[in-house]
DNA sequence: GTTGCGTTA
DNA sequence: GGTAACGCAAC
């Protein structure tokens, strides 16, 4: 594109300039720089709360909240009229409001392949599901897309989205004004001529509109610094004064009524309310999607855009909040965005490199990060903190199967709606106290016989390897969890997809009678998300974190303290010394040369039935290299194929043919098994552990590296 | 391209 | 506390 080179540097160019026949006309101007350019943020009020309150089927004005062992992860607008907060105990919750709905999330009970809802639950033995939430969530982005069928819709979390308008609003300014779509023949600079001086708008159905002189209620902000004149005339009359509406103007009250009908669609459908923000950016309309909450909406025009931002804590800012906002609040001893608006540009690119124009616009309410169309999910984690810590493989192989039964369950889920959604790698990690948590990964071949006990055996060889530093006593796990990475639609041959993945769903997750017959998916192309009908937004913006690496940012990197390993760390050790530091510091890792034996290189491991190049898309229907997981079984399934808990001399066997019902009822006993495990956890069967010392692996790398990650925090202290 | 880690939300 | 996305550096 054209903007890609010379203009697109200055952000003054085309979002400063009039408005003109171009923006409105050319597919090739809509850009992010395009200045009728809408995009809306929304978010679900209380989500969580939200959600169990309709599934419990209760009104709406009842106090709920929604609590996760004993901490509260979201309060329903009712309950927190009594002061209830997100912090507050449960027990204190429970006084502040004698009638409150307290409902927690469903949980995986042992050995269970579905999440529920049950009266009582313990974190030693039960695991968190967040799906219910999911699942809601994937309706509610369902209507959206229903609601907004021409631009790219961004879910940003489970509760949250972000929608690109503008298609939707260029059209529908066309339909208004009909007028606009003929350049007259009299227009000085043709397409590039400025349009006419709009009408007024009647923002009647836009929601509120953000006063261009500030505050008008003090509701939620501070002190506003009262520019306005006296007459106390309140909202009407300021918007009266102000009412120089301009054509970008227009495109955010078209946005906002198309964002009121979005909301109340979803409140009709499925009676949730959400709070959205519409703006001319991401950043602005994330912002702004908080003003008035619940169930409102705010409309930020580009001229209310200063008084919205100035007062305000600059580190609200999305991308802001972090390490990065930190270090330039501590540099410039700034709180609020107008705090920040003193230092020039210069001063910030020579202190954090090139790449601060990115902070520097963001300051001034200018945005170019685009809505990307996220299409499905592109991974899927089931962690667990595990209490009592973990220490042995065997309390280790219990969570593992905990974790690999709920992406099991999670993996064929999504498949019904996306057939022939696989992962491209398993991915295990590990945390011992508060080190940063450890991953070790591996391709997962694609099987048509998905089980648990298949993500099982992958996910026991990446423990195997990640607890080999272990070995001398020293596991002391806090943290566990399996995820599933590189999601994608593989594609199938002539027959379709459809065909190829179409297959009898299991009940259970005992895994299928073997098949040999398995074909392979003939080809695996990537299908392209973008199926839009209007020229892509162009990603001309620099994204707030983008590669940084010019020479400009790094070299200038002039470092005073220890000599890190990595020369673009910055090394400043203290806020005192100005020093100048690249924004790609924040990304730079921790990584160093010296890291232990184990990590620096990857064992040639026994590869994973992996038969070519083709990894991971490979079939990989033998089961029997379960064997392959060394048993922690006492007792062994008997020739007959049947099998008798030695704990509770429970008799199991299955209905199948000889072959198959050894190895269901392996699973079975299997599982089985875990359960016991399970309940001797609670009993504290992890007391029995002796406790040693911790020793590092390796040489002195694994001090080295800690240091240099203790070094760092040092400098960018969290507040 | 893969692996492991870090940052942000 | 449980998820998710994405970017980098070193292989």
């Amino acid at each position: 594109m054209s903007f890609l080179s010379g203009p697109s540097k200055r952000s003054s160019d085309i979002s400063n300039g009039p408005v003109t026949y171009r923006h409105l006309l050319s597919p090739q101007a809509m850009t992010v720089f395009n200045p009728l350019r809408t995009i809306a943020h929304c978010d679900i009020d209380a989500a969580y709360a939200q959600f169990e309150q309709i599934r419990l089927g209760l009104p709406d004005d009842i106090p709920l909240i929604c609590a996760q062992w004993q901490s509260i992860i979201a309060v329903n607008y009712p309950a927190r009229k009594y002061g209830i907060k997100r912090f507050t105990t449960l027990d204190e919750a429970r006084k502040m409001c004698p009638h409150l709905v307290v409902q927690h999330v469903a949980t995986y009970r042992n050995g269970e392949s579905e999440a529920g809802y049950w009266g009582e639950v313990d974190p030693q033995t039960h695991k968190v599901s967040l799906d219910p939430y999911r699942r809601e969530s994937l309706k509610i982005l369902a209507i959206f897309k229903e609601m907004v069928t021409k631009g790219e819709i961004e879910k940003a979390s489970i509760d949250e989205a972000f929608l690109d308008l503008t298609p939707m609003v260029i059209d529908k300014l066309l339909l208004l004004h009909p007028y606009l779509s003929i350049i007259p023949d009299d227009a000085p600079e043709g397409i590039d001529s400025t349009l006419p001086p709009p009408p007024p708008i009647n923002w009647s159905k836009a929601g509120n509109v953000f006063p261009i002189n500030g505050m008008i209620d003090a509701a939620s902000q501070e002190e506003g610094d009262d520019q306005r004149s006296e007459d106390g005339d309140g909202e009407i009359e300021e918007r009266r004064r102000d009412c120089r509406d301009t054509w970008e103007d227009w495109a955010l009250c078209i946005g906002a009524e198309i964002m009121k009908d979005t909301r109340d669609e979803v409140f009709r459908q499925l009676h949730y309310t959400c709070s959205a923000g519409i703006a001319h950016n991401k950043a602005m309309a994330k912002l702004c999607s908080a003003w008035k909450k619940p169930n409102n909406q705010t409309v930020l025009r580009g001229a209310a855009t200063g008084a919205f931002l100035r007062d305000r804590d600059f580190t609200d800012i999305r991308t802001l909040g972090g390490k990065l906002g930190n270090a330039i609040a501590t540099e410039y001893s700034a709180k609020t965005v107008g705090d920040m608006l003193l230092v020039s540009l210069d001063e910030m690119q020579s202190r954090f490199g090139e790449e601060s124009i990115w902070v520097y616009n963001i300051l001034r309410g200018i945005d170019h990060t685009e809505v990307k169309g996220r299409v499905a999910t592109k991974s899927m984690l089931a962690s667990k903190n595990v209490r009592p810590n973990v220490r042995t493989p065997e309390q280790g192989h219990h969570w593992l199967s905990v974790l690999s039964g709920e992406l099991n369950v999670r993996l064929r889920e999504a498949r019904e709606v996306a057939p022939g959604l696989w992962p491209k790698t398993l991915v295990l990690s590990t945390r011992q106290g508060i080190d940063p948590s450890r991953s070790r990964q591996t391709p997962f071949p694609f099987t048509r016989n998905l089980s648990g006990e298949y993500i099982i055996k992958y996910a026991r060889k990446l423990w195997d390897e990640a607890t080999q530093p272990m070995k001398n006593g020293s596991m002391k796990l806090n943290n566990i969890a399996l995820s599933f990475t590189g999601l994608e639609r593989l594609e199938g041959g002539q027959q379709g997809i459809e065909n190829f993945f179409a297959q009898p769903q299991l009940k259970s997750s005992i895994p299928p009678p073997i098949k040999s017959e398995d074909q392979r998916p003939a080809l695996l192309n990537k299908e392209s998300s973008s199926t839009s009908t209007i020229p892509t937004i162009n990603n001309l913006a620099k994204r707030p974190l983008s590669p940084d690496q010019t020479p400009s940012s790094s070299s200038l990197v002039s470092s005073a303290g220890p000599s890190p390993k990595k020369p673009r760390l910055p090394t400043l050790h203290t806020g005192t010394v100005k020093k100048k530091m690249g924004l790609d510091a924040f990304l730079s890792k921790k990584g160093e040369s010296s890291t232990p034996n184990y990590y620096v290189k990857r064992e040639e491991s026994p590869s994973l039935n992996v038969k070519n190049d083709l990894k991971h898309f490979v079939l990989d229907d033998d089961e029997d290299d379960i064997g392959l997981v060394e048993g922690i079984n006492p007792s062994k399934v008997a020739e007959d194929g049947t099998w008798t808990c030695p704990k509770c001399s429970h008799p199991f066997t299955a209905e199948a043919s000889s072959e198959d019902k050894a190895s269901i009822v392996k699973a079975l006993k299997q599982e089985h098994e875990d359960w016991h495990f399970a309940m001797s956890l609670q009993d504290g069967g992890d007391s029995s552990v002796p406790k040693r010392p911790k020793v590092a692996a390796g040489s002195g790398g694994t001090k080295k590296k800690k240091k240099k990650v203790e070094g760092i925090k040092a400098f960018f202290k969290p507040k």
